[in-house]
DNA sequence: TGTACATCAGTGAACGCGCGTTCACTGATGTAC
DNA sequence: TGTACATCAGTGAACGCGCGTTCACTGATGTAC
């Protein structure tokens, strides 16, 4: 029993780990079925034993991008934080950071692709829609308690926005409007008043 | 000489409308040459006689697009501000107004493209880059004078942001994640020394 | 331990379809005399 | 004003290509005796 799900379980996260990568860096359509199957060192025609639809596996791939890119996160947080200052200021570091920028494939999925999320089928729109909840959620944790949780989601709105808009301007003009973004929000947020 | 460019022109001037909304509502990829052209009461075989290239459309309708979204963005102000407040607010209530959750296809083209941007072509990316300067530049428009304006920038950032997390929710949710951006920029940038 | 068979993951050719692009042609508009 | 011709916008069939999906088959793994 343990050791069933072996062989086939190994391909399929091989398979979800590519396409987490691909849909963060390509976007939803920008890469095939055969493409991930060839980079997870698979042919294209054994796709369907592993996955119902080509939705399906979006959907797995924005679950799996979604924990890594959260567990980097957070690590890079705990890092930012052993030297001082708040969880909030730490969050803000780390999702704004500058490299950030180019390693879209590693980041964020809700801002890889934000505005490719309405226009999804059902099942793939209803995944997003959990990961922009479980962005917000994210936030919230890192919030000074007792202040207005609203206020959380549109920090996560403005780290979101300032990420894709330094993507698209890219250079030097891409850093600038993110580091101005993180000194907006940690002047605004950062001040933990027991700190 | 004046009257020379009217039939092909008032043709091509069609065509480009119909993809300013198509790009908005459907993503760069969503829509195909042979529907724009349907949509514009014209069969695909001459599309070639008015572009390049599928792109060279792209790089039209996001021009048209913006100077579209930017005429009615501007009505909308001014019938705020004819109604009392500053110009920021009024910018604030008109760019993150409820309505504009549904209506991506008349709406900002950034917020309806933003992470789509950086895969695109060399010639769309760069007309896309002018994009969002201009956006940034809208925002400083109505931006207290002698103010930072690299906080211009972040509050673009922030309405982009919430208008995708917004429509990726949907419903209540989205509607009160608008809510919570304009109360937050409005409190922070809304109160004009002179006003 | 060794053989025979069943199960199962993966292969690769093939399918139908839609898309961007090309091109020979048509029908209408406008100009020359 | 009327006819003959040139120009030009638009038509529709066809192309090559890539994609998601299907399927008959292969080769390896694991079980039964």
């Amino acid at each position: 029993m343990t050791s069933q799900p072996k062989r086939k379980q190994l391909s399929h996260d091989r398979i979800v780990e590519v396409a987490a990568r691909a849909i963060r860096r390509a976007g939803y359509r920008g890469v095939g079925v055969a493409d991930i199957m060839k980079e997870a060192g698979l042919t294209h025609g054994g796709f369907y034993a592993h996955f119902a639809s080509r939705d399906a596996l979006l959907v797995e791939a924005m679950q799996r991008a979604s924990r890594d890119s959260r567990m980097a996160l957070e690590q890079a947080v705990e890092r930012r934080m052993a030297k001082g200052g708040s969880r909030f200021e730490a969050l803000v570091w780390a999702y704004l950071h500058d490299a950030n920028i180019e390693a879209s494939e590693q980041g964020c999925v809700v801002a890889a692709l934000a505005s490719e999320m309405t226009r999804q089928e059902d099942a793939v729109r209803d995944e997003a829609r959990s990961r922009v909840k479980e962005l917000l959620s994210l936030v919230e944790n890192a919030w000074p308690p007792g202040s207005d949780t609203a206020q959380a989601a549109v920090v996560a709105a403005t780290m979101v926005g300032a990420l894709q808009l330094a993507r698209t301007l890219g250079g030097k003009a891409g850093r600038d409007l993110l580091a101005a973004t993180r000194q907006s929000l940690i002047r605004m947020h950062g001040a933990v008043p027991g700190a």
